[in-house]
DNA sequence: GAATCTGTGTCAGTTGTCTGACACATCGAC
DNA sequence: GTCGATGTGTCAGACAACTGACACAGATTC
């Protein structure tokens, strides 16, 4: 239905952009059944490896804003996923940590995602996917040198 | 602030998420002078290189709904960067093109977004560029590959 | 020819995320 | 001590993108 493409094909930019896009839409097909979204994901797997992160450090770990992560985590505090605190113990940091519900969905859901990037990575040697790691990572870090 | 990060940092999903939201931020910063959003731009320069694309080929490309492109071009025909047809010449599909003031702005764009390119790659070598993008390429395949 | 996908454009409603703004708490420099 | 910078939580509104649904055109199959 279409014709080959030109040099959007050859951009890495394009294709990163483009896998980040698959991987999103095959860990929200994972995640689906177990009603989490990819950004609720993220937030109880940030919760599980440092606990007691604040909701501007969770938002920063999920790549949202401090606002989305705030209602994300109001959702999440009903649902019984996580605990906060009434009121801050120091500053006006309220850390969250992961109540037992949250802690047992996250196993199912961490096992899904861990499938996702099974599949994701079949196909590359070991010495390939730490290539493709230190590359994205380079990338990273030059993105964030200087904003100009 | 925050103490040392543990199975995330080294999870390939994780900087491939970090990567990618890192060069849609700098893309944002660089095309905002220039009134464009990410997928605007998208939107453009496939249709540079793909004269008379259809609104749901488009969406694919730039990896939203036929539902968001249209809306999309709707404001970018009023804007005159693009020109449809007011009646599908052949079944429903609107062809698509670029007006001149479209490929004038693209023009701009475009180079704002090679220098974000060029500042992504620095510090790596033609070869680990190129080893990045083939494995990439070999996520996106293997992710596509089953829905399950 | 009729029937069944498959693809397209479009309308409507909803949701997620963002920007902008404010008050407050901590830390450091002066 | 005071003052500014930085970080945090929260409220409000705006917007981009999504899902669900429908009608229609072409291709394919029978």
């Amino acid at each position: 239905m279409s014709q080959d493409g030109v040099a959007l094909e050859t951009s890495l930019g394009y294709v990163l952009k483009e896998a980040a896009s698959a991987l999103r839409a095959a860990m929200e097909d994972a995640l689906r059944p177990l009603g989490l979204t990819v950004t609720q994901y993220a937030c109880l797997e940030l919760l599980a490896q440092r606990p007691g992160l604040s909701g501007s450090e969770l938002a920063r770990g999920a790549f949202v804003t401090r606002q989305s992560m705030n209602v994300l985590l109001q959702a999440m505090e009903r649902d019984g996923y996580v605990t906060r605190p009434a009121e801050a113990p120091v500053g006006k940091v309220l850390p969250t940590r992961l109540a037992p519900d949250g802690r047992r969905i996250l196993e199912k859901a961490s096992a899904e995602v861990r499938a996702v990037e099974v599949r994701m990575l079949a196909g590359m040697t070991t010495t390939e996917q730490s290539a493709a790691f230190a590359a994205l990572r380079s990338m990273v870090d030059s993105l964030r040198a200087d904003e100009t």
